[in-house]
DNA sequence: TTTTAGCAGTCTGTAAAAAAGAGTGCTAAA
DNA sequence: TTTAGCACTCTTTTTTACAGACTGCTAAAA
């Protein structure tokens, strides 16, 4: 347990160091803190925090930095955080506004925002809607014996394919198809259609229609998987360069870095599992090496109370949590609202 | 005029920086060449050449390096370029083979495929074929009063667009409309449509379907231009991150090297107006202040007549130019090829 | 006139040495 | 418990020294 005086001198050095990205040491904490005990006291107060291994030294005679559980230890008994007030999210909501062509659109907006207020790098993870509907499925022949299959989600989003016509099927069978998907399936979840689908229970159904439905349904599966893919909405990628603890020695790096962003997979690994409102996780927490010295903020937003969306924030180590943890959770929330709108 | 023997040196120099990106020295020179002069004589010769500002050096005692000028003297007048042939065309043609969606698709692959082949960052723009046709247009309702609009042209691109029903208008007297536009503009050209529409013909013929078709106008203006919107399809574009002339001092620059990049408009303003098969720009040639320090190698390619796509290269000025001119041309002649499949 | 050998002079890059700065840890006294 | 003081450590910056790589010039040779 530290004493009230240890806890502000942690709190000093990581206010501190986050402003100034510089060990410090007892001398410049004694002017800090207007405090009336000598710079000596100080540094035995800091010999504590070390043997506690919430600060730590570069070497012998440098100041100290706040070591990884240092952070931890001040999200959590430190910070005070605020919660964030309806109004504030109504002025951020507003300042989503725009005309958007689709949700993916929009999100894409929100992410470059929240990337240039922060400095740090957005992303953005659209949540599934687990009832998202099927509004149509379109079979449009171009040119030549080409055609384009079209499936419209409740979403606004479009997925689309284009295949040749299979041999041994007309244009006018495909035709019967298409009419019987929208009178049938038109309204249902996409979700349950896939099942229908692997259960054979639409196989059997479309056989009737149709003498060999292989062809169209491999097409069609292929269309409705796509559909409801994830997918990541990146804001500021290149701010991830500035904001690295130290320097990058080599270019290898940095590439290695970038690419790891434009992996919607590996984003996908990097989302936390806890549930809380705002997850902070720090350096190796995260849980990917390459993010060893950035922390992640992260916070959950969704369709109605499918709260599976992502939206989160990856910096340094130092940064000011607190305040990005307030607006991190605002834009949570007016994201969380503002879904309701392409619904 | 340049004697032989100072063509000879200057190939010797670009062949010789090109490979080793070391300054090069007389004496070295006189190894390579295998030249029966000694090297002082070519050091008089050196000095002639530094005189014509073909080559430079550093500082007063280093060895010489290639001058912007003195590349363009190589491709103008030293630089042997063979022609592709036929086979080589058709192994790069079956190299792109793959099952892609669409022709953005295959662009972005193939884009893909020459950055990791050559290391340098290429970029291609989709050739905009003017007689590209609407093949299907269609509304379709969402949930609440929403509602999506689908274009479909020849090339099997879909461009879409979500928004709320118009007061006034009822799904009804939009069904009308999109009948009409099926039955009467399916097969004509975007192009040919959009005339129409700013001449004020396809107003006065909607007007005697619909009441007050301007809502309806201009939506379906905006998806007709959207679908004819010039893409950039980039591949390697952290390449340029190794391959610059000089290390970045800062992360500034490099930033601003990739945003650049990340424009599609900027990167539009990059393409040459020259028409050779491939032009070749170094340095400031490109009349790009940021990308003075590397060279830019294209070529066009197009469906039929139309050759108006671009295929782009751009990397450092120190680089093998007569290998990558040839394989830029011959993924251009592939490109050709293979866009009339999307047609 | 052209080519060559030789050498002084210049600049870079690196290594070694020196100096300056910042901070700690310990001791002994208040 | 707190404090002043000082020796010690480690980093960073500056200085110095030196080897290496070329050039440019001169004077002689072809």
């Amino acid at each position: 347990m530290l004493t009230e005086r240890q806890k502000l001198i942690l709190g000093a050095i990581i206010y501190q160091y986050t402003q100034t990205a510089k060990a410090v040491g007892s001398k410049r904490l004694q002017e800090e803190l207007n405090i009336k005990v000598s710079s000596a006291t100080i540094r035995n107060e800091m010999a504590v925090l070390e043997d506690a291994d919430l600060i730590r030294k570069l070497h012998t005679s440098a100041g100290r930095v706040p070591s990884p559980y240092g952070y931890r230890y001040y999200l959590d008994h430190l910070m005070v955080s605020r919660t964030v007030t309806e109004d504030e999210v109504n002025k951020l909501l507003n300042s989503i506004q725009g005309n958007f062509h689709e949700v993916d659109d929009m999100l894409s907006e929100t992410a470059r925002r929240l990337a240039d207020l922060t400095g740090m790098t957005a992303l953005i993870i659209k949540p599934v809607d687990p009832d998202l509907k099927i509004s149509s499925f379109q079979l449009i022949p171009l040119e030549g014996s080409q055609l384009i299959a079209i499936l419209v989600t409740s979403d606004g989003k479009v997925t689309s394919q284009t295949f040749k016509l299979p041999k041994g099927l007309t244009v006018a069978s495909l035709e019967g198809m298409v009419t019987y998907i929208n009178l049938q399936m038109v309204g249902r979840s996409v979700s349950e259609v896939l099942d229908m689908m692997d259960s054979g229970k639409l196989p059997v159904q479309l056989a009737r229609v149709i003498q060999s439905p292989a062809a169209f349904l491999q097409l069609f599966g292929e269309v409705l998987y796509r559909s409801v893919q994830q997918k990541v909405h990146l804001g500021g990628r290149l701010n991830i360069l500035e904001s690295g603890e130290q320097e990058f020695k080599d270019t290898t790096q940095m590439r290695r870095l970038l690419e790891l962003f434009d992996s919607p997979q590996k984003v996908l690994q990097l989302i936390p599992h806890e549930s809380k409102p705002v997850a902070i996780r720090i350096g190796a927490e995260i849980g990917e090496p390459l993010l060893d010295s950035y922390s992640m903020l992260s916070t959950r937003f969704g369709i109605r109370g499918h709260a599976n969306g992502i939206l989160a924030l990856v910096g340094p180590i130092r940064m000011p949590y607190s305040r990005y943890a307030l607006l991190l959770n605002a834009f949570g929330q007016a994201l969380t609202q503002k879904m309701t709108e392409y619904v």
